[in-house]
DNA sequence: CACGCATATGCGCATGAGCGTAAATAGATC
DNA sequence: GATCTATTTACGCTCATGCGCATATGCGTG
């Protein structure tokens, strides 16, 4: 698939993409973080997480028991510059409530 | 749903972001021209149309015979931003032979 | 009104995606 | 090694979505 479609797919769903809002603040998240922030069953979220990672938005680290995902700074910038848009709508139109 | 997350279901489906990519030429088109160019049946590409329109993305005008769909002028700007970065990334990234 | 072209829609099917539950894996600590 | 926490993965279910085919609808022309 495009890079661009598998991108589009991995952030056209709610969980996931409220957990690229989080992780667009730079720094690392443990999945139990993202489990507690966001509310939802801890498997779901190591799934949404893998499709994330899988479509490149994202990496993560093993530290000790906790796997720490974070933003893939290698993620070129036409993708980047894609979810920048989506993070700036979400902040700017009628949508803020989800903030 | 969100405004945000209704633009990246659209636009996650190859015929639907190949159709946008069209339409972002600013020129109305019909459905019959985009059935021939991107090589769908009719039915689909109505259905996708419809999708496109529902979520916001295009309007359409009756003319005679035919229905034509453009870019919607009333796009929100922080939407419209979004499309931009994608169409951007089509013809920047790897996948520019989708062109 | 019959006919033809353009478009939309109803229907049934196949597939994919998200979900919860439960079990497996991994690492830390005792 | 037993145990606890954190995470992933296997399984089965349900629902959404894309598809083709057939049919309806809209519009122009004769």
């Amino acid at each position: 698939m495009q890079p661009a479609l598998t991108l589009l797919s991995a952030l056209a769903e709610p969980t996931r993409l409220a957990a690229v809002r989080l992780l667009w603040d730079g720094r690392e998240h443990c999945v139990c973080e993202l489990v507690r922030v966001l509310g939802v069953t801890q498997s779901r979220m190591s799934r949404h997480m893998a499709v994330l990672k899988q479509a490149g938005v994202v990496v993560d680290r093993r530290d000790a028991q906790w796997v720490r995902y974070r933003r893939n700074p290698e993620l070129p910038a036409e993708q980047a510059a894609i979810i920048d848009a989506v993070l700036n709508s979400l902040n700017t139109s009628s949508d803020r409530r989800a903030a």
